[in-house]
DNA sequence: ATTCATGTTGTGAT
DNA sequence: TATCACAACATGAA
């Protein structure tokens, strides 16, 4: 479910109730749900993979995690961590992490390294790479503070699209390179996006649990990589390794 | 049936 | 004190 685009699709779809008031919550959540009773949802914001349910005084943070999922005027079996009813309708998140945030979201968030924003500066994340160059690119691509809504499918669809191999680092990258990899981030971000939102998505993937190169017919590579240690899908030959000069 | 994965946070060890 | 590795969370597809 949830990479940057998922949740763009979640904020479009939960944004119905904005403006609307609070006329029941229950779940499990460990939270003081009564707090939003009554309460009248100001905004439908998102950052990242963060979607911000936001109250004039504090905001509802919910983050889907690797599991988590939601259903609007509809109900899965099974108690919800949260459900929000409206006069228009209600939503239910399940398996996620709900919190309450007490900042203006303005002072916590840097909406300019969301790469699904219009404030997205690319330049910004260049400079935030470039600081730290020893960095593998697999690493690189799923930091949030810069990348922000990157998650492991974008990961490996955009290394494979600039062919670059996901143990590069960042700093043997040619500057070239850096600003496709930058470029590329947004760019499938969008693509992912439209894929999604038409249930075409899957089909789409180029690496990213495949066995076979689409471009070469090579053998598919598949390696736990990083810090991150998450999957990386590569294929070798058509994806070149930018390492430090022995 | 079992494994594993679109992710983050907190804890305890070093 | 700071950093790091790993556990925890918990669902459903393959």
């Amino acid at each position: 479910m949830p990479e940057g685009p998922s949740l763009y699709l979640l904020r479009e779809e939960a944004s119905v109730f904005r403006g609307k008031t609070v006329r029941n919550v229950v779940g499990n959540a460990k939270l003081d749900l009564e707090r939003m009773r009554g309460r009248r949802l100001k905004a439908v914001r998102r950052w990242g993979k963060h979607l911000l349910l936001e109250f004039s005084d504090f905001t509802l943070r919910i983050h889907l995690l690797m599991f988590g999922s939601y259903r609007i005027d509809e109900r899965k079996p099974g108690p919800p961590r949260l459900r929000l009813e409206f006069d228009n309708g209600e939503i239910s998140f399940y398996t996620c992490s709900a919190r309450y945030i007490e900042e203006p979201l303005d002072d916590l968030y840097d909406w300019s390294a969301d790469v699904l924003e219009d404030a997205w500066n690319p330049r910004a994340a260049r400079k935030k790479l470039l600081a730290e160059p020893s960095r593998l690119v697999c690493d690189a691509l799923l930091d949030q503070n810069v990348f922000a809504g990157v998650g492991n499918i974008i990961k490996n669809e955009v290394l494979f699209r600039i062919g670059v191999h996901p143990a590069s680092v960042v700093g043997q990258l040619p500057s070239r390179k850096l600003g496709e990899l930058i470029r590329e981030a947004r760019q499938y971000s969008f693509d992912f996006l439209e894929w999604k939102r038409a249930y075409v998505l899957k089909k789409h993937w180029l690496v990213h649990t495949r066995r076979t190169c689409v471009r070469c017919e090579g053998p598919i590579r598949k390696l736990h990589l990083g810090v991150t240690n998450r999957r990386s899908f590569f294929c070798p030959h058509c994806q070149r390794l930018y390492t430090a000069q022995v």
